[in-house]
DNA sequence: AGTGGTCACTTGCATCATGCTAGTCGCCGA
DNA sequence: TCGGCGACTAGCATGATGCAAGTGACCACT
């Protein structure tokens, strides 16, 4: 059967993996950031079927992440270049990435993030912007947004911390 | 045929997606961080077929994002919950919801993100822990880490700045 | 003019994960 | 003993993906 669509979902994160949650979508937009722009070269880079390549380069500037441009008329070549809905993942692959060095890299990271200017290694983290504080789990909580529908609002008229049971054993 | 494996892949984030991007991963641990811990209440939430469901939580445990306790003997029952590996995946998920309210909520934002203890709302954004600075396109780099194969070394002797496009339209 | 090469795909067939429906097994309460 | 719940398992249909091969536009060389 078809994939179930998430689109209707009314959860940001059911939609962005709506779009993104196969197997490829991601792998092809992570190339992208890394430069990445022709057809061949997604192909030789990741070794995917080309058929494959072509239904995602297809979903994925259908649905807006990256544009096809002719960049030569004769003969007809087009690239592929992230957008700036694209371009907005990056907090995305750096979560990835660091979830990845400390989890899946058990014989030393294989790529670091640097500043391009300076060279110095960097730590991604992520923050509340207003505070700076760093956000664990137990830190966060979710409510119901300016555009939940009322059984959304309903189901969530108690905010709900994401992660709690690393300090609440039993909500009792 | 079978789904490529990323396993192998010297880079942190096909790791990671070789272990989370399917299309249900992502969602169970989401309703996990949202503190559902049992198979039924995963299968209503996400109206997933059961079969489906087994197969994600087996997996998911065995790759040890989950861990599977029984609660209860008689009857026998089993409850799954975030281990720390899984619990590490927030910022994921956070940066999923940013995304997802920033471009697929044209009638705004179903579900927003505050701070559980005073109640006011929260913009989780990725920064550099030692300097502070947020981080967007054009402000990180790769290179290889400690744990890069020669190959890798070579390949990313010059860091690769993510996103580049954003300001260098063209290297040339 | 013809031959070969590159790039960007398309086509066809096999297989695997997922969707759906239905059934199973242990246990409890009435 | 009967029905019900929770947590699955079984069987079948289908769409997405893998692989191999082919296509069409163009250029470079002979």
């Amino acid at each position: 059967m078809q994939r179930k669509s998430l689109a209707q979902v009314e959860c940001s994160i059911a939609r962005t993996l709506d779009q993104l949650g196969d197997a490829w979508s991601l792998m092809v937009l992570r190339d992208a950031f890394l430069g990445v722009r022709r057809f061949q070269d997604f192909e030789r880079r990741l070794t995917v079927a080309p058929s494959t390549l072509t239904r995602r380069l297809e979903a994925l500037v259908d649905q807006g992440f990256l544009s096809k441009q002719r960049y030569e008329d004769r003969p007809p070549r087009d690239e592929y270049a992230l957008t700036p809905k694209g371009l907005d993942l990056l907090p995305l692959f750096l979560a990835l990435a660091v979830f990845g060095n400390r989890w899946l890299a058990p014989d030393g990271a294989p790529m670091e993030c640097v500043d391009p200017k300076t060279g110095r290694k960097l730590e991604p983290a992520v923050i509340d912007r207003r505070t700076g504080r760093e956000l664990g789990p137990g830190d966060v909580a979710l409510r119901a947004g300016p555009g939940a529908s009322p059984e959304l609002k309903h189901a969530l008229r108690e905010p709900v911390v994401l992660g709690a049971q690393a300090g609440l054993e039993c909500a009792s």
